[in-house]
DNA sequence: GCCAACGTTGGC
DNA sequence: GCCAACGTTGGC
C-alpha cells in the first residue's frame, strides 16, 4: 500500500465497527453520512484510491485506532443526501452540484492490538496527531505518513506502561 | 451524565 | 448580518 497519504476515520462501533467492515462484502463499504464541510473537502479533493486510512473507534472504553483500511474508490456524491427517509437528507443539496461526497473504504487488516488515544497522547512522537487534539470533532482527518508508520509499528508491540 | 467546542438555526 | 439558543460530538 502506498504510504504517501494517510487519513483517519472515526466511527462509533455501536453504529459501525471495524468488525462490521471486515464482515462487509469485499470488506468494503461506502463511507456515507459525512455532513461536515472540512471532512467533505478531504473526501472530495484529497482522498484517492489506495490512500491509507486508520480506523478509529470513538465513544468506547478506551477509544483508539483498531484497524488499517484504505480508500477503495474515487469520491462520488453521497446518495443519502437525496433520500428524504435518511437522517442525512439535505433538502438544499442541488442534484447537479451535490454538497456531500463519500468514498468506499476497504478493510486491510485489524491491528494486532488497539492503539489507544491515551497512548497516542503520551507518545512523544505521536502526541501531535490531529486526533489527539482536545475537542477535535472532525470525523475524517489527515494523518502524517510518519505517524501512520510509527503507529502501525507500535501496534505490533506491547504498550509502554 | 457532564461539559467544552463548535456548527446550525432562526429571530430581529 | 448579528448573536443567542440549541443540537451534536466525544472524552472523561
Amino acid at each position: 500500500m502506498p504510504m504517501e497519504r494517510a487519513f483517519l476515520v472515526k466511527s462509533e462501533p455501536s453504529t459501525f465497527s471495524f468488525d462490521d467492515l471486515l464482515a462487509a462484502p469485499n470488506a468494503t463499504t461506502p463511507w456515507d453520512g459525512v455532513r461536515n464541510h472540512q471532512a467533505r473537502h478531504m473526501i472530495r479533493d484529497e482522498m484517492r484510491p489506495g490512500d491509507a486510512v486508520l480506523f478509529y473507534h470513538s465513544s468506547t472504553t478506551p477509544p483508539g485506532v483498531v484497524g488499517l483500511a484504505e480508500v477503495a474508490s474515487e469520491p462520488r456524491p453521497d446518495p443519502t443526501q437525496f433520500d428524504p427517509h435518511h437522517t442525512g437528507y439535505d433538502e438544499g443539496s442541488p442534484r447537479d452540484e451535490p454538497r456531500w461526497y463519500l468514498m468506499d473504504v476497504r478493510a486491510v487488516r485489524a491491528l494486532p492490538r488497539i492503539v489507544t488515544l491515551d497512548e497516542i497522547k503520551r507518545h512523544e512522537r505521536l502526541k501531535d496527531m490531529e486526533v489527539a487534539r482536545r475537542f477535535n470533532r472532525l470525523s475524517v482527518m489527515r494523518v502524517d505518513p510518519a505517524h501512520l508508520t510509527l503507529l502501525l509499528d507500535l501496534s505490533e508491540r506491547q504498550p509502554a506502561v
